[in-house]
DNA sequence: ACCTGAACACCGTTCAAGT
DNA sequence: ACCTGAACACCGTTCAAGT
């Protein structure tokens, strides 16, 4: 979402001299772009200060430190986040709502390792949380019910987006020398599930289904 | 499960010198019992050199990298794992397994660790995957409606894991913090949800309702 | 007020050298 | 064969100093 010549520092990224002073949105900006282009790992204090034309420290200025640089990206992350607004039933419209959450923290990869890293789905987030306990009062659950089914749900959608990553290319070798390992004489099933195709879409395919079986059995009481 | 005077190596950890050369369980062990007593963030070659009464470099010798170190130690604790032979119905007995499987990987908080970090749960682990498929076929379920359910099952458990340490006493004043910063009048269930106590004991009861729910729908065709 | 330079205490890892 | 010492290229963060 930065611009193309312009970003909200006033400066075009990585090039030229300071205008005006940094401000905490430049940086929270900056962090996400470096995220976005380059994975978190290239997400360090002295890369996005280099993005920015300024030192390591002057970050400091903006940022109590690292951590909270990464919620406040995060936050970003969450405010970006469209509810959709569907027709059908509240268990239709929770599929819905979990389907947007989830392809929304996939579109960049490094939210979900943050979100691993242990960070909380910062404040923006509340909406959606708001949005999905009403669909499950409306589906006749109590509050407690209401909550406990939340989080089940979201355990559910963080798991997934968690074990994605295992399945790209990168973690292939990884999942072929599991195979070969196995002894399969011993395992039969196991053999057989991991002799299907392992293509990273079936993964993606395979969680609509689970979240729609959750529900069921969430709504049935 | 260390015992008490001597380890594995032949030595005292931490005092006296090598008496026999270094070996790859040795190292493993101590690579566990310094994430056991000192949390994962203490597991750096360096400190597990020290507990050897080695410097870092010799662990070259029995470990690739530290990644591989890491994924030693989750195979170690993945075949300490039992099954449990329970009777009843296959979704009775589903649940125990996937209760075991939870209970185990939450009593050295280190493995959930590793485990977000995007390590696979190792070779030694296909007994439970095994286990697992097997109770799900005797339910009724294809192969593919098996390796579906399984995974899904994983995820939530996985989820479920992840999101145990953001309730632990540490995380606590994030969730507060946010709380605070959500606006409750826009976001009543919310307000709700929140204000309920949020022990950990909860979040612990609470997955095996969701699990319930989850197979309930899983198994219900 | 805002930013810099140098330094500290760490990492994983490489490489030549010791015994 | 097995281990060490010194070094490299990094981290986040602190602190005194510049303008």
């Amino acid at each position: 979402m930065p611009s193309t010549t312009t970003d909200s520092d006033g400066t075009s990224p990585g090039t030229g001299k300071r205008r005006v002073p940094l401000n905490r949105a430049a940086v929270v900006a900056a962090g996400r772009r470096v995220a976005r282009d380059e994975g978190l790992s290239a997400v360090t204090l002295r890369r996005i200060a280099a993005e920015l034309g300024v030192t390591a420290m002057a970050l400091y200025r903006h940022v109590g430190d690292k951590r909270e640089l990464l919620v406040a990206m995060l936050d970003d992350v969450a405010e970006q986040l469209e509810l959709p607004d569907g027709h059908g039933s509240p268990s239709d419209r929770l599929v819905l709502a979990f389907r947007a959450l989830h392809d929304h923290l996939t579109t960049e990869p490094w939210v979900t390792e943050v979100l691993k890293a242990g960070e909380l789905f910062g404040p923006r987030a509340s909406r959606f949380v708001e949005h999905v306990l009403a669909l499950l009062e409306e589906a006749g659950l109590t509050d407690e019910q209401a909550a406990d089914a939340y989080w089940a749900l979201w355990w559910y959608t963080f798991g997934h987006l968690s074990y994605l990553p295992a399945l790209r290319p990168e973690g292939l070798p990884a999942r072929h020398e599991l195979m070969t390992r196995v002894r399969m004489n011993d395992h039969p099933r196991l053999a057989r599930m991991l002799s299907r195709p392992p293509r990273q879409a079936a993964a993606r395919d395979a969680f609509v289904p689970g979240l729609q079986a959750l529900l069921r059995g969430l709504l049935a009481d």
